[in-house]
DNA sequence: TTCTGATTGAGATTTGGTCTCAATCTTAAT
DNA sequence: ATTAAGATTGAGACCAAATCTCAATCAGAA
């Protein structure tokens, strides 16, 4: 069992659930996607494998994973969202473009500095954040814009 | 007509769309919400006047108004959004306690700067940003927490 | 006044996700 | 091994927010 997988596990156990196949084979393939993922994206993916795996499953699984800290789910626009998991991967913010929705990485140590100053100053106990800066990319850029708002 | 709905006129205008009742009874009902309010929140108040807009003109219309900058969308959890409007405001960010789901508003001029920083480093046009802390607020803090996750 | 294209409304549709509940599975205690 | 208690699952119904459709209407220019 991957190292990944077994943090899940011990997850799991240490709050007294339940280690399923399901939620074996499901940890599996979110660590095996090595970039952004939607639920469906993955349910696709576990879909051609041999065990059928339900999209409620799939969904309750996810909720897990994120709660355990192994994955982030990442809002994005009209209710959408999508996923990462962290193995190996620093905590990181997004630039998202919106013309080509290209996401952009990246980490600022004294952004984070800063919400924990903002947190204890209004005694508020942080669990986690979500930045992202919208705009346009140097590639998207070249392209001329229109009169109209999209 | 109130200066911030004549804002919003020239702003149709300027992109060649059409000034209609619609838009102008939405825009002053709009400016008359003092804090957070959803689409639909909106919807309800616009039903109580004599003319009947759809739900569909108020979707559209909060786009426009978002895009022409006199209203910010915040998105929830859960694919929900909440707007509320600038007029007299200055641009800020939120501490969202995840138990009550209370928003605490906060401005912080360093993170601005860090953001237009990062943009800039990436040669990223920026247009907006998005910055929600997510956490526990002091009141519920007060209570316990349970051990499984909820 | 007329014309053209923008806007609107009513309701169907889409989307992303959640819920239901009977059947099945996991684990711990016999 | 067996059993019991409770957790998990799957299939599909369901839900809410938002978007789409398209015919009727409206705004603004000429």
């Amino acid at each position: 069992m991957k190292n990944e997988v077994r943090k899940f596990q011990q997850f799991i156990q240490k709050h007294n659930l339940l280690w399923s196949s399901e939620r074996e084979i499901i940890t599996e393939q979110v660590f095996d996607n090595h970039f952004h993922f939607t639920a469906d994206d993955l349910f696709i993916q576990l879909s051609k494998r041999d065990k059928k795996i339900s999209r409620a499953t799939v969904y309750r699984t996810l909720d897990l994973l994120e709660k355990s800290g192994l994955v982030s789910k990442i809002q994005l626009q009209h209710g959408k969202h999508i996923y990462e998991h962290i193995f190996g991967h620093k905590h990181h913010d997004h630039l998202i473009c919106q013309k080509c929705g290209k996401m952009i990485e990246f980490h600022c140590e004294d952004i984070e500095e800063w919400q924990k100053k903002i947190s204890s100053e209004n005694n508020f106990k942080m669990t986690g954040h979500s930045l992202k800066i919208y705009g346009i990319c140097a590639d998207c850029m070249k392209k001329k814009s229109k009169n109209k708002p999209k």
